[in-house]
DNA sequence: CTGTATCCGTGAGGATACTG
DNA sequence: CAGTATCCTCACGGATACAG
């Protein structure tokens, strides 16, 4: 067969697609702050420089795999710094990056955009399962 | 054993804070937000109301289970209206409404931190990735 | 104290087929 | 045209054990 077959063809544009979507800056960002922990880490930082232990008993419900796992991604995109002091036992401090704290105002922003609209979401909310009951 | 073990305290520590954190209006926006689909088909939408079909195909990968997916979201959550026009065969517009308009400074705003910082963020990606090669 | 390594269950979401 | 129903995969993240 020359031709390509219909499923070929949404391959290609479902592949193609994806590629460009992966390249777009917002989605990147998007991605990285959607995560379930990474604004909780970004938030608990903003007040200043934080040891791993702090972290792990301030934000509540982390295991140490994705407290790990967030500090890393964060650290390689430059958004947090880890410093480690060799002392024994170990000591290492996680802070906010000048690049890091530039997000602030857009966390914020979010914050308070939620905080005056989603009492309008839950009533919509509401009100489709009721029509939908 | 009267008291708790620590696997306990754990457990119950996790599902109060899960509890807390869900009710988090920017938690709550940052999940609607995050989704794959949301910003696209907001995007798409901005410009003017627009039928099902042609949101397929604008919005290419999308499978019909997501795009109706994220339709249903949008409505109920109030962002969304859908107007069936009971012609034959039927017609389904999709519009912003007021509530949903409302989000799209928010949107610009992510764009605009993006496009002005996503090239830090992968220069530092890319000094991380040198230094731990 | 601050991690790394491994296993494993769950659920989001894609593919496909069918309907008013 | 605009969906609904079903199956099935695979990646995310939790639990656990171990290490420098």
């Amino acid at each position: 067969m020359v031709t390509k077959t219909a499923a070929e063809r949404r391959d290609e544009a479902r592949q193609a697609f994806d590629a460009y979507f992966s390249e777009c800056p917002s989605r990147k960002l998007l991605d990285r702050l959607s995560d379930k922990w990474v604004t909780l880490v970004l938030s608990a930082l903003a007040a200043g420089p934080r040891r791993y232990s702090h972290l792990a008993r301030r934000i509540a419900g982390v295991s140490q795999k994705m407290l790990t796992q967030t500090l890393r991604g964060l650290e390689r995109d430059g958004l947090v710094s880890r410093t480690l002091t060799p002392s024994v036992p170990v000591r290492v401090d996680y802070a906010l990056t000048p690049l890091g704290e530039s997000l602030m105002p857009l966390v914020a922003a979010i914050k308070s955009w939620a905080e005056t609209h989603i009492g309008d979401v839950e009533a919509a909310r509401e009100r489709y399962d009721v029509d939908n009951a």
